[in-house]
DNA sequence: GCAAGTATGTTGGAACGGCAACAAACCGAA
DNA sequence: TTCGGTTTGTTGCCGTTCCAACATACTTGC
């Protein structure tokens, strides 16, 4: 139990909870950590969407298993982040999708319904928890708006130049780094990279832009 | 005040309240009610990101205003939604975007910050109401995670079945009738409408389904 | 410094989507 | 029924992306 309360700080789940106050929390939540390896499933497809995780250490990824049987991922889940929550809080009956270890894990696995609960036990406490998932699920959607409003554009040049010119809007300069290499970008934007590659040198040409590595100055 | 509760009927904001409670809590949320005609502001770039609405007539657009000076269109807001709901609950502290009336409309303004904040008042549908916002938030992530998983494949071909496969996965059958025509259809997996038509023809020929107008079988 | 491995840039042919223009089917109103 | 407008289907051309293969640059460990 020691162990979890130190991967839980700094997720944001319990952002503005001291340690004591989020370890009481978890009881309210049904709390209990779950150990996996690799491959391992953590969710399966088809059953009840009550509960989401907590990666603790780790990671997961959540993939689809199409009609003909193959397997296509969907998306990682790294170390402190959640796992089905949009599920678990959107109140669909069942999961629909498997999500499994990609790497060997450790997930606390939490029960929704407590969440939003009225509880004696904490309750200073479920008012900042509430608070928590709202932000975190409503920056979410901020995230997943903007890579759709990237991903809407049908030309790699756009695709490019939306996803730099909202990074630029976002950190106020035009002048930054972004967290991607070549391979990483491609596959947010969903081109190929040979293809990106050779647009970011047509755009320097153009004088658009100047880069070198993932430093970026737009013009 | 009376055609203010009216509206609020069947909105997913209140559900599972009574007509007057939604009226008492409308009081907790600093609730007002703007008129705006079409093309005037109701959020513009900049301000602060504390407060979020429902509309309650007419429709919305959220713009983006390019460093160009031109404005793309980001997406419409119709009846009974909400609108600046991701922006207020992310702790954003402005608006990224421009909302304004894409027709004559009534929107209800509330205030994000007494959502989660306790009231004497009308506590026992305070818990209600964050359920609601959580779920709303939740299900959004939801139908933006299954957006993106559509405009991730690269090809007319792919985006569509892949759309399809998802609609028929959700209502549990082969056959069923989407919810939009040729243009929307095209418009929402970002493909034009010509080449979409013709994909669907060729899916045809190949046996792969069946179509007449919005009625789709997959075989 | 060298070698091996990785990341990035470049090129050319094949495939695909965008676009425009048109044809055909559908639908509602007179 | 006829007409006009709308929706859907079809076609050809052109630009862009994809893909594979290769060249170059950078990084790491020895």
């Amino acid at each position: 139990m020691k162990e979890i309360l130190d991967s839980i700080q700094g997720c944001e789940l319990f952002g503005g909870m001291k340690l004591d106050e989020a370890n009481r929390m978890l009881e309210c939540l049904d709390a209990h950590v779950i150990s996996r390896d690799k491959g391992a499933a953590i969710f399966v497809e088809g059953s009840h969407a009550t509960r989401f995780g907590v990666v603790l250490s780790g990671s997961l990824v959540v993939a689809k298993d199409g009609l003909d049987g193959k397997r296509t991922i969907i998306k990682r889940i790294g170390e402190k982040e959640l796992v089905a929550a949009a599920q678990a809080f959107s109140g669909a009956k069942t999961m629909r999708v498997r999500v499994e270890a990609d790497a060997p894990c450790m997930v606390l696995i939490l029960n929704a319904e407590r969440v939003g609960a009225p509880c004696c036990n904490a309750c200073a406490f479920h008012t900042r928890l509430v608070r928590n998932v709202m932000r975190i699920l409503a920056a979410k959607t901020l995230e997943l708006n903007a890579k759709i409003e990237i991903l809407s554009h049908r030309t790699t040049e756009d695709r490019l130049l939306a996803y730099l010119r909202s990074f630029a809007d976002k950190c106020g300069k035009s002048e930054f780094d972004i967290p991607f290499d070549r391979q990483q970008l491609a596959d947010y934007l969903c081109v190929e990279r040979s293809a990106l590659s050779a647009e970011i040198s047509r755009l320097a040409d153009k004088g658009v832009l100047s880069s070198r590595k993932n430093h970026f100055v737009l013009k």
